[in-house]
DNA sequence: AGAATATATAAACTATAGTCTATGAGTGTA
DNA sequence: TACACTCATAGACTATAGTTTATATATTCT
């Protein structure tokens, strides 16, 4: 890495910094774009270079989700023996770590962006990993006999994806006002129920 | 209703004519509020006069949806012996009636302005028809013996709208791409399963 | 080393939703 | 009928996300 592509990064990390820290002092929506470059001593050339929008600033962060799921997750599904302790415990997982290390605010920012924008949809890419991974304890439980199979793979999981989604939406609009950790147990268990044989 | 009144309701008219032509043509987001002004020959002032925004232009029409709730549906909840029905055609003909009635762009407008705006959340009324309705018809499934009983109504019913969130959500970030009337089906089907005895 | 090129940054500019203020036509009253 | 009042409308103005263009400095090539 050379001296510039360093002070870019430096400049990016300076960004991102301050705009991550007014965003939970203020909520996405009270920040604006000028404020983050006169805190941080930038100008909306280097903002706008560094990220496409005010909004991509929390896409990162909320990419990283994916990754948790794969990294973190999918190597322990070894330890449960049915796909139904699978998906019950995977929803937990997941709801547990948005409420701890995202927020409602993300989720709410990232929601937004999603019905706004034309291209770069995060929820529409079919080979995300979420979908891989739910696709794979529904083969499993299909398999095993535990789930119907009068529905297809992707049918299942179009199920549970809106359900997540439904969930989140959710939560955005309440402004967190209830526990995800606590609440998802209540719609999880009755679509898990809902698709067994 | 004299001159002035007859002839601000004309304007009102007007601008919601000319706006939902303009959404119809061209999507809500690629329409301008000066662009609206300027086809239906008025202001800003008299724009917003009659709305509180461009989104709330669409808000009047959706609010629609709860009317047709009550004022369609619930007459012929009759014709069904059981709670589970009642359940299944309701998300039957709600789904045929905003596929039909409302379409995606308005769905995707209102899901966006709910996560935005502070006040005037719609989904929040606690005294919303929708939920009333849904209520009612979980206290009936649960007297009969349909429904479970270790689930509130409060808790279940927020199952169902979210449910209902996660689809219509979903359909909106798709852009209408799928059948709301034929999908419905499969989330809704394993949800009144699961929430059964 | 010096010229040519690439690119991070600055900052003026644009697009657009929404606010504010002035005006004049319509209404009601003395 | 004349006067005061109100309210719908016009249009200038503001706030803010995002775009464009110019510049200066680092890098690469000869």
């Amino acid at each position: 890495m050379n001296k510039r592509q360093l002070q870019a990064l430096e400049t990016k990390k300076r960004i991102l910094n301050v705009a991550l820290e007014l965003f939970q002092e203020k909520s996405f929506s009270n920040v604006t774009v000028d404020e983050i470059i006169e805190k941080s001593q930038t100008s909306k050339g280097a903002f706008y270079n560094h990220f496409k929008s005010k909004h991509d600033i929390f896409f990162e962060k909320f990419q990283e989700v994916d990754h948790y799921y794969v990294q973190e997750l999918e190597p322990q599904f070894h330890l449960f023996n049915s796909a139904e302790e699978k998906l019950r415990w995977f929803f937990f997982k997941q709801m547990e770590y948005i409420e701890a290390n995202l927020g409602w605010d993300v989720i709410r920012t990232i929601y937004e962006h999603e019905l706004n924008v034309e291209a770069d949809s995060f929820f529409l890419i079919p080979d995300r990993p979420l979908y891989q991974i739910l696709g794979k304890l529904c083969d499993e439980g299909k398999r095993d006999g535990e789930l119907r199979r009068n529905l297809s793979t992707p049918e299942m999981v179009n199920i549970f994806a809106r359900s997540i989604r439904g969930i989140l939406y959710d939560w955005g609009i309440n402004k967190g006002a209830f526990s995800l950790q606590n609440e998802q147990r209540f719609l999880f268990d009755a679509v898990i129920k809902g698709l067994k044989k």
